[in-house]
DNA sequence: CCGCGACACTTGAAGCGTCAAGTATGTCTG
DNA sequence: CAGACATACTTGACGCTTCAAGTGTCGCGG
């Protein structure tokens, strides 16, 4: 028997729909037209910037930009043939790739940086009360584990 | 001068990402295994399915799912060609064409729904605190709006 | 020390979404 | 009432994501 929503339950979601709908795009648009970078490009660069080294294994980088090994492996490629990555075999394992964050990946992620922070700041945060980002903390962090929850519970 | 996320800031942003990462694929993923539907595949149907005549022009559906009227465009083809959505030039105006969902289009939504729901609220609202509820419908219209208000300004 | 899962990726094909451009229709303005 | 602009779509190409399948490596039980 279906546990249907209840109305408060269903504007809600519908909202959050629109977020994913909306939002993701509208990152992605202002990303590729002033830096020809995916939202997702950005997280990588990002995610290896403020690494000690600038340098991390492939499953490490999936698992904090929150992407399938097979996504990040395209884009890693993508990324590497425009020079601001570079892959290289881990000394310490020979089944994991590092990937480290070039030079040029990092100026390129720096001068990306201040635009897209505008956007998110005047697309998320402008005019949202204080009590709402901890809200919206609390809630994103709740959905995210359950997502990776379900995960364990059908890939196991 | 760049104004910068605070730390809150910057942790709540960091999971919204995740949201949009991993909850998206999460709902494609379940409707596409138990019923070869899109989540967007579903919203249009869905939206259809509560409309007076099931029936709705183009670009009302599209504003309605949070769409580009050619990605919609690209979708209804594809329905259409399943035999789930009709398309017919509406009486009104011949600008308009008029999207109709068909009985067969409505089984597959009816048999759809359920596993869609269930999985909606596993991942979302399960546990979640009625409170947060509300300030999930909050936060998430006060982005919706203002993606929506900024489209306004960069496209005029 | 050998097999046999489990792990860490990579690759190719198929489908989705976006962007730019094109068509047809309406509306408004001088 | 002619031209220009806006609206309502459609289409094609390109890049991204996923899914399924494949390769190579590691660890562990017998």
């Amino acid at each position: 028997m279906t546990r249907w929503l209840d109305a408060d339950e269903q504007r809600a979601w519908l909202r959050l729909a629109g977020v994913m709908l909306k939002l993701s795009p509208a990152l992605d648009s202002q990303l590729q037209r002033d830096s020809d970078l995916t939202h997702f490009d950005y997280l990588c660069l990002a995610m290896l910037s403020d690494t000690e080294g600038r340098t991390l294994p492939m499953s490490e980088l999936a698992s904090r930009t929150n992407a399938s090994l097979s996504r990040l492996s395209h884009v890693v490629s993508k990324l590497e043939r425009r020079r601001w990555v570079a892959r290289t075999p881990s000394p310490e394992s020979r089944r994991v790739t590092l990937v480290t964050l070039t030079e040029e990946g990092w100026d390129v992620l720096v001068k990306a940086a201040p635009g897209h922070v505008e956007t998110v700041r005047e697309l998320v945060f402008e005019g949202l009360a204080p009590e709402d980002v901890a809200a919206l903390e609390r809630v994103a962090g709740h959905i995210v584990e359950r997502v990776e929850a379900s995960r364990l519970r059908t890939t196991t």
